[in-house]
DNA sequence: CGCGTTTGACCAGCGC
DNA sequence: GCGCTGGTCAAACGCG
């Protein structure tokens, strides 16, 4: 119930800057289903122009850090609690239990929308399993659906799908939160490296029409190698806004992010990333599985040092 | 052999 | 009430 809000504004409390988080009041819960790696920024209100506050290293550590793995624990217990449901049952018996759950959380459940860059997506630790993918009305690209793979109890579910109006961006999209503490290191979760080199026929392709084939352009697939990625400090960025109690996160469009504000690496840029880039550009195309590239979120501590966003996202 | 991805089908919320 | 669209499931497939 409305209770979800609490452990997100524990998260969001203790790392608001003074002055500035005010923008996102009732952010709550929201944050507590971002994966840590995605330190949101949080736009401020005003923000369109691109106020953008970066949220100290609550997520930071997410080894060392107990109060997160509090967090983690009073949301189990709130989330799992709550409506954790058997699982999923087959066809037969779908009628019932699924239509509750899956019907309810379209509409009701709360969601954190956040943009984030080729890159981002990389750095996300939880260990997701695509689930499915399908085209979007209105958009060329298809959205990939996943779901967290560590716990089959997991409610945890996330979106991605490509902006429409700056294919370079992805938009995230995550639903329930995770019931059980962030897995340390990638590599041990269920065989989640699957890296799909492609050698992409054509890098333009990537960035361009992907979205036209559904089966050959996975959306979220942004696969950075690790090595590159993390070294030149990616920049990330997702911004939440907060709609309504209902715990519902609206990003505005990628209008809304100033260019001046948001500055994404783009396979043009200079640096290691750049190659990154360009094997990402491969990526964007046809392959799926980012989540096997995990960033060692060094780049994170990296960014988090400097205080404004633009350090980082340069 | 195990796990993740792909893909088609099913189901229901939502808008008209 | 109907149709559209999105979300999820599960079998098949591929890869390590």
């Amino acid at each position: 119930m409305d209770d979800d809000n609490w452990d997100l504004s524990a998260v969001v409390r203790s790392c608001r800057p003074s002055g500035a988080a005010a923008t996102t009041t009732s952010s709550s819960d929201t944050f507590s289903l971002l994966p840590p790696h995605s330190r949101p920024l949080l736009a401020a209100e005003g923000g369109k122009g691109g106020a953008f506050v970066l949220l100290p290293d609550v997520y930071q550590r997410r080894t060392s850090a107990p109060g997160l793995e509090e967090l983690y624990n009073s949301s189990f217990l709130k989330a799992v609690g709550g409506s954790l449901q058997p699982p999923p049952c087959r066809r037969a018996d779908r009628p019932v239990s699924r239509i509750h759950r899956s019907r309810r959380r379209k509409s009701q459940q709360k969601k954190v929308v956040c943009h984030v860059p080729a890159d981002g997506l990389s750095s996300d630790t939880w260990a997701w399993r695509k689930y499915g993918q399908k085209p979007i009305k209105g958009s060329p690209y298809p959205r990939g659906y996943y779901k967290c793979s560590s716990s089959k109890a997991c409610l945890a579910r996330k979106q991605v799908e490509r902006s429409r109006t700056d294919p370079g961006i992805y938009i995230l999209t995550y639903t329930g939160e995770h019931n059980h503490p962030m897995p340390t290191h990638r590599s041990a979760l269920a065989g989640s490296t699957r890296h799909k080199f492609p050698s992409p026929p054509d890098a333009a392709a990537a960035t361009g029409d992907g979205g036209e084939h559904p089966s050959t352009a996975d959306p979220e697939a942004s696969p950075l190698s690790a090595t590159t990625a993390g070294e030149d400090g990616v920049d990330e960025e997702e911004e939440v806004e907060e709609e309504d109690d209902e715990g519902l996160l609206l990003v505005e469009d990628m209008e809304m992010m100033g260019e001046d504000d948001l500055l994404f690496v783009r396979s043009e840029e200079s640096g290691p990333a750049s190659a990154t880039a360009a094997e990402m550009g491969a990526f964007f195309d046809g392959d799926a599985g980012f989540e096997d590239h995990l960033l060692p979120l060094q780049w994170l501590s990296n960014c988090n040092s400097s205080s404004s966003s633009h350090g980082c996202y340069r």
